[in-house]
Order: structure tokens, then C-alpha cells, then sequence
DNA sequence: GTGGTCTAGACCACG
DNA sequence: GTGGTCTAGACCACG
């Protein structure tokens, strides 16, 4: 499932990738499946089909999926090197935040909090 | 020390904030203490002074200094309330990667690597 | 209708905060709404297309209004939210004037000619 | 009782004209009554000479007090001509709220809300 | 076309 | 001297 949130100020764009990615870390999609048409989502999604054919792009750019003309778009990377840079933004703000004095245990316990916290909703 | 980074995605004004930020995070600037005068760090940094006067006007909207006219800007919060703002982002990033599949320790994992790296570069 | 009062001491960008506010509190624009593009409504009232950009980047940091890239900006809040920040200032007026030792029937008064004065123009 | 709040927007020396004002809506200060010389007022509140002058200069402006050149500032007018001062900004808000679709009834509620609140903390 | 960011610089209130 | 407001106008990301 991928839903759009047009508030906030992450990127319409960015939060497809983002949705991709999510969609390969948690097995949905795996190496070599298909994913959606980028026209198909567009219109599911009510979005403008540029924005859709953008997130592609830069994914293909970056290698997570590869587009065979006139078939579609395909996984092109493991769950694993997907998680890789899903985690890109993690590893910058930890650092930046650790550096600003917050130091490691806090920042765990931040983590253990959250996870607690999905718990509960999952359950 | 308060540098930028021109290039980036992340706004002038943006990092200026986090810059006030990490110094009271780090202590250097205490509750009550005087920030530099807007036009001062402008020139400082070789900004215009709207780019830091909107910095400082985003921070007392958030609470954080305080503005006297005809003396200055002040730190109108503990370190610590400044410390929950700071960790805002990464709950929010560490919410997001677990319910995309990651788990706890993997990105406790992160946390670890990047306390080792900044060790090395401190020593 | 949005006027601005160019005398006085009300910033102009606050007095665009508060007419948009006002037209939600009565109903013109409604939760999802899209409000007047900021350059086109700047271009109206014959001011700086800046001065409204602030006005509508304080309604979003307040949660008033939320900006889509390319779309436009869009009321976020229902009516009553709403109600709630206008009389923000009405509450802290009204603490002031009780601890300056007016009496509540005394205000009450004061908002019966007021009233009273409105239906007069109205008719 | 004069009290000064540097943070929040309101400048010092209106601070101090409103609070000359309420010592007299109070009775502290009746007609006739010398009220502190500015210069010891000002370095009671550690504040600038030249602020507390201001306040005065605007008070015998609106003919709340006068000056007696060598003996001081006394109180010109009874407690009921410095209450309509004193609830002028109330008046403007009202009719402000009033024309937002606020109904009368709504504000005289908030009214009794905060005149509750008050009576709690008395006791 | 829309909002977001930034520079440049003026004028003002406050103290 | 300090911050607050506003104008003028450029450039960019997003869609």
C-alpha cells in the first residue's frame, strides 16, 4: 500500500521512493518483480504522472529498479542494499544529533521507546 | 562554532537553528545567556541579515530564545526542553524505518557505528 | 474580503493572519479549502508578495493552513480550532483586566455595546 | 506592585503605563497621590531612565498623571476615566471578534472562565 | 503557476 | 546598537 501525505514537506516524488523502498524492505516486492506502471499509480494515487515518472527515475538512478521499455519497471537490488539507503537519513541525523551533545543511550532509548509504541498499535 | 553549508538541501536558516540549538544542547549557551546580535552573525558568516533575523524569529516562535528590543536575543529555554525539540526528527525517522521493516537493533547498530566514528575523529 | 490598514500598529502580515482566520471562523473558506495564491492576493492588496509569504508561513507553522508545492496552500483546520487561536488574546486580555481589578459584569457590558453597535451597521 | 516581563512582545515602557494604571484602577493610587519619581523607579526595575520617562511622558499626554517640575508626578484623573483607557484595547478586540462570527455569548463565557480561574487562585 | 529561499537594503520602534 | 517590518526582485523546487 502507498499513501500519499500532501501535507507535510517531504517531496510527493520523494515519498514514492521512499514507499518503493518500503514495499522491498518488507518483502512485498522482491528482486525481479514488477512493479506498478508509474501511469497506473499516478491515477490511483491522484497524482500528476511527472511526479510519479520523477520517483522512478531517481530510483532507477540509484539502481533500485531497472525499466525494460515497453515492459515496465523491475527490482533491481536485494531487501538488504534498499535497506542500505533507507537508512542514509538515519545515519546523518545520528550523527549530527550526537554531536550536538545527545549521546548514544539516549538516542537507543528513543528507539526502544518507539518500538514499544508500534507494539501496541500492531497489536 | 556555527558553520554552513551553502550547498545541501537543508535551508541557511534551517542550520542556523540547529547551530543556536546544538550550543545550548552542548551547554556553551545557557538559559537566560545572549545570543550574537543578528546583524553580527550575518556579517560573521557572510549571510544577509533577513537570513539569520528569520533563524532567530522561528526559534522565539518556537519558544526557544526570547527577543528584547534594543538588546538582543536570549535563551529562553533549558537544555533539556531544547533537547526534546532536537529529537523530534528522529523519533519521527525512527518511527517510519521500523514500520518499514527494520528492526530495533539494526538501528541501534547505526547509533553504535557512527558513536565509534565520531570517537575516532574527537581523539 | 481581506483589508489591510496600512496606519496602526498591527504588522500588515498579522492582519493578513488574522483576516484569513477570520474568514474561516465565519465559513468562507472551509477545512480543505484552497485560500488565494500568496502572490495573487499580494498583487489585490497591492503589497509585496513577501509580506503575504509571512503571513502564510506563520498560518503553517500554527497548523492553520498546510502548503502543497505547485498547488497551493489549504486551510487545515476546522472552524473551531480556529476560534480557539483568535481568542487566545481575548483570554489574556480579559485575565489582565480582571487582575487590574475591573469586574467581570463591567466587560460583559463593554461586549453587550459592542454588540449592540455591530447590529446598528449591520442594518 | 510593578512588575516587568522582558520576553513577550508588549514594549516596557507600555508595560509601565499599564501598570501606573492599574494601581490606580486598583485604588493603590487615587487623585491626587504622588506616584514614584521615574528615575527610582527605573533603577527598582533595573531598567533605562530614559524608558520610564517615556511612560510618563505618555501618561501626562493622556492625562492620567501630571508633573510638578521639582516635586513630581501625581495622579490627575479618578479611577473610572482611567478604566475607559484601560479597556479601549478590549473594546477593539471585541468588535474585532465580534465581526469574525464570534457570538456574544461566546466571549462572555470565556469571560466567566477566566474570572473562575481567578477566584481560585485568590483563595 | 505555485510556494520556498535568499540577497539587498530601507525605515522604524525600543532603549 | 538592537531587532521588527517591509519592499524589490532573483532563483529554485515542485508538479
Amino acid at each position: 500500500m502507498i499513501t500519499i501525505d500532501v501535507m507535510g514537506r517531504t517531496p510527493i516524488y520523494e515519498q514514492i521512493c521512499q514507499s518503493i523502498c518500503r514495499e522491498i524492505s518488507l518483502g512485498t516486492y522482491k528482486e525481479g518483480d514488477r512493479i506498478p506502471a508509474a501511469r497506473a499509480l499516478a491515477k490511483d494515487l491522484g497524482l500528476n504522472p511527472n511526479t510519479v515518472a520523477k520517483a522512478y527515475a531517481i530510483l532507477e538512478r540509484d539502481g533500485i529498479i531497472y525499466s525494460v521499455a515497453g515492459r515496465g519497471c523491475f527490482v533491481a537490488k536485494h531487501k538488504d542494499d534498499v535497506d542500505e539507503r533507507q537508512t542514509l537519513e538515519f545515519r546523518e541525523l545520528t550523527k549530527r544529533l550526537l554531536a550536538s551533545g545527545l549521546d548514544a543511550d539516549r538516542l537507543k532509548a528513543i528507539i526502544d521507546e518507539q518500538d514499544a509504541e508500534r507494539g501496541k498499535v500492531t497489536k
